[in-house]
DNA sequence: TCGGTAATTCTGCATATATCGAAATAGTGG
DNA sequence: CCACTATTTCGATATATGCAGAATTACCGA
């Protein structure tokens, strides 16, 4: 069970690096603001004015720490922010965070 | 103001790379539950087992970002979690998170 | 099947980060 | 002032990351 945490532990910390970064704090964001619906892979590149290839690479990034997940629609690729590993980071950041402390409980996040 | 969001962003783009490293979020946690005690470096390193100059150079980074805060305590410095950080940092991915999608209010996160 | 558009992968480079031993600095107690 | 301990700074290396142009793959409509 300790390596079990050490886990969860490094993958926080995994999510919490691919977060740490201008241009993919400011595409979470993007998403999130987009949320549910997504966004085209094009349509963020404009926005955000990031090169293509570049993009791919922070998006790439965000699908592997299972922050973003992918559908394909026809030419499209759309991207849609994941709930359930946001909240799941939130809920363990409140819970050192704040349950250490007694101060508020997890149980009061329910979030996204 | 565009540009102070900017700024807000990428501040909080730097806390949480300062997070996203699994040394780091593992002093971090044991910082908090340490808290508001806080503890000395010598303390740090051999609960973690971190050499002492690459744990002062992590340190330095989590005071560099503010996640926290020194004081000299004679022949030590005993280092805690700054709070009012975390507390910004956890407002933020609240609202960004939260307010959007209108599921939870960010008043109801007051925490640390 | 072909031409066009969308997105990724390849390649290369520059920069940043993590790590740690060794040397330097800050502080304490005798 | 000196020996001793705590911590940082220095120096060096290995690895990771960010970036973007060029080539490639995936898909669509005709």
């Amino acid at each position: 069970m300790s390596s079990g945490d050490d886990d969860q532990l490094v993958r926080f910390a995994d999510m919490l690096s691919a977060m740490g970064t201008e241009p993919r704090l400011r595409i979470i964001r993007r998403l999130l603001a987009a949320h549910p619906n997504g966004m085209v892979v094009g349509e963020i590149g404009a926005d955000l004015d990031i090169a293509p290839s570049t993009l791919s690479h922070h998006l790439e990034k965000l699908r592997n720490e299972g922050l973003a997940t992918v559908r394909r629609e026809g030419a499209f690729l759309r991207y849609a922010a994941n709930h359930d590993a946001l909240q799941e980071l939130l809920a363990f950041l409140y819970a050192e965070c704040c349950t250490r402390n007694k101060v508020v409980k997890p149980e009061t996040v329910t979030c996204c």
